[in-house]
DNA sequence: AAATCACCTTACATCTATTGTAAGTGTTTC
DNA sequence: GAAACACTTACAATAGATGTAAGGTGATTT
């Protein structure tokens, strides 16, 4: 599960907002903000950062910015709502998103369900070379085109694009679709191939996939540039 | 269409991205580096950047940073191959993408369209009070649980949160839904508004969407926090 | 060259999700 | 309580994803 960790210097809130988190299985670790807070956060190497930016001075947006240089993961902060000055602020400080206090548990667990949504999912696009492809969504891209596969294809063209340029074998690619190296039905696995090249196809995406006897199937040499 | 603006001092391949990205049916505008650069890029009001950090000096770096600070959009940097160090460096200054020279047709198009995907759905997550949806995927978010809405669902769902804490009449949901508003299928409506809110209902979510007899529908006033 | 093997393609059947249709029930208003 | 409006459920048509089956292609072996 994943591991939040939560600056906050007013007793009360953190030891709810810890009770909350764990109670929905979350790993926890909460602080009060110091001078060495950032480093100590980042120490804790968490998934996601609950930021109370209502701290004494300016010191919450301070370690806003640190956090942010030290490439900690998402930055949700937690203001006040008189406050409301300060939001843009924090976004411009690197926050990832904000909400306003005091709030509730659905809407508080819904932000950060969210956040790590959107940050898990960083990976952002493949690069195949000649294309480009989503690894989510499973939509592939090439010039002003895209197309969206289907799950089985998704998932060949990705587990071929992860291996590149090495062989993957057929039942690695049944591993995938389906869970299972013991029984490979072959002929499944081939109707799946040709309905990924002629997805591929369709975007002029031609011998992308290449077949090696015996052993499997790799994505070709792309061309330098 | 999309507005790009073109940084590049070298004078044969900026005619080169110009003609690239005019074919591909952009608004295309290209400078070569001043210091009042970022101003004068800022002021283009592009859609997407296209700088090339090879120039002259540290200067393709800190137009970069100025561009950021300036709120531009998103920034691909082009950069030589020799110079892969600098990519890291890039990404830190914000720029939200790089591409080695030289480069392919395709591989640039694919990236700018990436980009400018990337960008044009940045609205997030709409907010519903007791819950968020995801406006591109219509996923339905609350606490812990999430649910993949239907396009019916989704359209409507949407349309009521746009428009609350106004009624939405059934002709607006029809224009959304089937594009005319002529017309109205009064029965098919209705089906999908109970089909949603089943949906809301699988979440826990009572209550939401309200029937004004005889005007139509509207998201209910939600606790303020 | 015939046989064999690995691979490929197409057509078809099944399954599931989405959506509109239809029929019947409930509720408000006058 | 009758009419108008709103709601629910069940059913059918449709489309997409996926597995099955049957046959085709081309290289390798004997």
């Amino acid at each position: 599960m994943a591991k939040i960790t939560i600056v906050e210097d007013d007793v009360w809130m953190r030891e709810e907002l810890v009770d909350i988190l764990q109670k929905e299985g979350y790993e926890v670790a909460a602080i009060a903000a110091f001078h060495d807070t950032a480093t100590q956060v980042a120490a804790s190497a968490p998934d996601l950062v609950l930021l109370d930016i209502n701290l004494p001075g300016q010191s919450g947006f301070d370690i806003c910015k640190a956090l942010k240089l030290n490439g900690v993961g998402p930055i949700l902060v937690l203001t006040s709502r008189d406050k409301l000055q300060d939001e843009l602020h924090g976004l411009d400080l690197g926050a990832d998103d904000y909400l306003t206090k005091p709030c509730n548990r659905d809407r508080l667990l819904a932000r950060i369900l969210n956040l790590l949504r959107r940050f898990e999912k960083q990976p952002g696009l493949v690069d195949g070379g000649h294309f480009l492809l989503d690894p989510n969504t499973f939509t592939l891209y090439k010039g002003s085109q895209s197309l969206l596969l289907s799950a089985n294809e998704g998932k060949i063209l990705l587990t071929l694009l992860q291996y590149r340029p090495e062989v993957v074998s057929k039942s690695a690619l049944s591993q995938v679709l389906w869970g299972t190296d013991q029984y490979i039905d072959e002929n499944a696995l081939q109707v799946n191939l040709t309905r990924l090249r002629k997805a591929l196809r369709q975007l002029k995406l031609e011998n992308q996939i290449e077949t090696v006897r015996g052993r499997g199937y790799r994505l070709r040499e792309q061309v330098k540039m």
